[in-house]
DNA sequence: CAACAATTTGACCCAAGGGTCAGATAAGCG
DNA sequence: CGCTTATCTGACCCTTGGGTCAAATTGTTG
């Protein structure tokens, strides 16, 4: 096969809109099978079945399963960097941890699939996942423990462990994604609404701020200098 | 594993031992595998060969796969229900919380793999799990969160949602055998000790106490006195 | 030891499902 | 329009792995 490097111009033209229509497709239906079912148990015939192409096309677009797969679980890897963005720039600790921890619960509600396909890949102990990005994540939580260690240096808060402090946000804040089908029963709701994810992000933000002895969110001033 | 115990169920003589011992040979090797790989990608050869023992005999002790997956999971059960205790007596919340989220961690260290087992099977939203104990456990799930609702109406807590109170407890204490690979890596330990739990337990009370306005342990013995 | 039950074993069966392919069709393009 | 490239499709291949079997071996019992 003579590959002939089609894809080199893809200036959103009408001619790539297939193709990303159905890549679009063929990724939505893979999230939700891989989310479902996990890797090994999900059938490339669902997939492109819930997609609703035949099966070579998932081939045609994606090489393999396991493509097809990574792609899904790289997606949610950027969202996940991205979260952390407070940990990234000076803030204070009330500020940062409720923003980090809102930002990780709309992370579980409105990527839910790819949020559970990486928790599960994480249970797995991540054989998909790149080097690369393991190493990101891994920097940016290092990053974050460093600096929430910072502030119990310097007082801004109580001496927490930062390591299980960040295990309890990351647990509870997945929580919501990872085991829908638990929280669904035992809430008795099919789904959870926009109340729902307000008083679980505002209990989390509670037990946290609270726990480490931060007041939480002194103003709406984002500048708020509290000389100690 | 001292299998010493000659007439204790009936008297089918003292053959049952070679039994009973495959079958913790392969129950463990199970576990293992299971927690390791997930239901679909693991290979009863592996398991198999995990154990010492050729194939056959795996369907010899257990019928089919499903079978010897089922009792893994269902292993679990009871230790899981068993943690409620706390709940189920009379108590203060800071007792029952402590010792609750204490049981909760101790699962997760010392049946790691069942837990993990579980968590997953949770993910894919229980496939496999008996309605009665989908049933138990939810029941119980219920009765905490109650408990829960009680003290909060008795003015014993501030007034934290308790559902999204008890999941948050569950996910922060299940994370530990759920997630064991990313907490190897992020705290660069490749396994936890007792000071490492010992931590881990107290930064999850302390959110959850704290997060409640609940002191902790204020009349209940501690091998320290806290007197007054 | 004979008879019977429990266990072990290697070889085997076969459905499932990932992946392929050649030809058909549709979509751009000069 | 032809010509080329992108997309679609049914039929096919072939490894994998759950599960089986009958015969061998070992243990148990009278």
């Amino acid at each position: 096969m003579p590959d002939r490097r089609p894809a080199e111009k893809e200036n959103t033209g009408p001619m790539t809109s297939i193709r990303e229509r159905n890549k679009e497709l063929i990724l939505r239906a893979a999230s939700e099978e891989f989310a479902d079912k996990g890797f090994a148990a999900t059938k490339t015939s669902d997939i492109a079945a819930k997609a609703g192409l035949p099966k070579p096309n998932v081939y045609y677009y994606f090489k393999s399963k396991e493509n097809l797969y990574r792609e899904v679980l790289e997606s949610i890897v950027d969202p996940l960097l991205a979260a952390s963005a407070p940990f990234n720039q000076p803030g204070h600790p009330s500020e940062v941890l409720t923003a980090y921890i809102r930002s990780k619960i709309r992370i579980s509600r409105e990527l839910p699939h790819a949020s559970k396909v990486f928790a599960s890949e994480i249970m797995h102990g991540a054989p998909h996942l790149s080097p690369e990005q393991t190493e990101q994540l891994n920097a940016q939580a290092k990053h974050n423990i460093a600096c929430i260690q910072r502030w119990v240096d310097q007082g801004l808060m109580a001496p927490v462990d930062p390591h299980h402090l960040l295990f309890s946000i990351w647990a509870a804040t997945q929580t919501y994604a990872d085991f829908d089908w638990q929280i669904s029963i035992v809430t008795g709701k099919a789904s959870l609404d926009d109340a729902d994810y307000e008083a679980a992000a505002q209990t989390i933000i509670r037990l946290v701020l609270k726990g480490c002895d931060v007041d939480p969110l002194p103003s709406s001033a984002s500048e708020l200098v509290t000389s100690a």
